[in-house]
DNA sequence: ATCCTTGCAAAGCATTTGCAGTCAC
DNA sequence: GTGACTGCAAATGCTTTGCAAGGAT
């Protein structure tokens, strides 16, 4: 029961615990896996990658898991205009890179200036603003030189 | 036939024509709808009002609609995290802000300042940057209002 | 006249839910 | 022991699709 390898699970049982909810082999291994990869995975993506180690599990469970860890705040939701979700289990603020081809997704360690922000929030009158999200959207070198190729 | 107010038909016809589409009544009026409004409506909010003008429509035309015009580049889609999908019949670069807490959706005015994208897109290796989206988020004053009242 | 578009109903897909059994605490 | 969590299967909700009838060019 005890295969923590890096701290993930010692931070989940403190995130579940504050908010009331009970550690399981399950949310254990979703946690693991989102805090292991860069790869936004879908819940479906997540599922087919956590059947690997926890062989029972359904993806029921991965839907309610992966609620779970973005109410604990160990994890952020990702919506797309495609209408697909995916989970990054980075927390820290950063931004997001988008492939508008193959709709791959991609870290962006920069950040916005706070003056920058600030100045945003002035113009949205009526709202007291208390975060942002910003993506940025682009061709991945793959899908840049295979449009390059086609030209 | 014609019915053209403020330019709208006009506008729509054109981006039809240089797509190879053709001009309906059912897109005309859902175009008309959407450039008149600034309260991003979801597709069904859409099919209930414009149902009052095309009485017959069916929402299927609503979303086949919808997505011609996003195709025209005469709206814009925006998804999120809960699944809800939301059109905006402006296509000038602008920002939006959203409510957490009852989803409703205005535009910021303002925009980032070129360099400020420049520098961020050159954190995102491996991207060809072409463009980004930015979103607020925060409390509307009826919902923050009704916070307030709680404590 | 051609073939794109509509409306209807059925299908699709991702996600959610109800419930009995199981497990963490 | 108690209440929360899981797994299954059915249900949900939004969106898309197939097709015959209708409409734009």
């Amino acid at each position: 029961m005890s295969y923590d390898h890096d701290g993930t699970e010692i931070t989940l049982r403190r995130a579940l615990d504050a908010s009331g909810q009970r550690f399981t082999e399950q949310r254990a291994a979703v946690y693991r896996f989102l805090s292991s990869t860069d790869s936004h995975p879908t819940a479906d993506e997540v599922f087919l990658r956590v059947r690997g180690e926890v062989p029972g599990i359904s993806l029921a469970t991965i839907y309610k898991s992966l609620e779970t860890l973005v109410g604990c705040g160990l994890a952020i939701k990702l919506a797309y205009a495609d209408g697909s979700a995916r989970y990054d289990g980075r927390t820290d603020l950063h931004h997001h890179v988008r492939c508008v081809s193959c709709g791959r997704v991609a870290d962006v360690p920069a950040r916005l200036p706070e003056e920058t922000v600030a100045s945003l929030g002035e113009s949205a009158e009526g709202f007291r603003i208390t975060g942002y999200r910003l993506e940025l959207t682009g061709y991945c070198r793959e899908c840049d030189s295979a449009i390059s190729h086609q030209a």
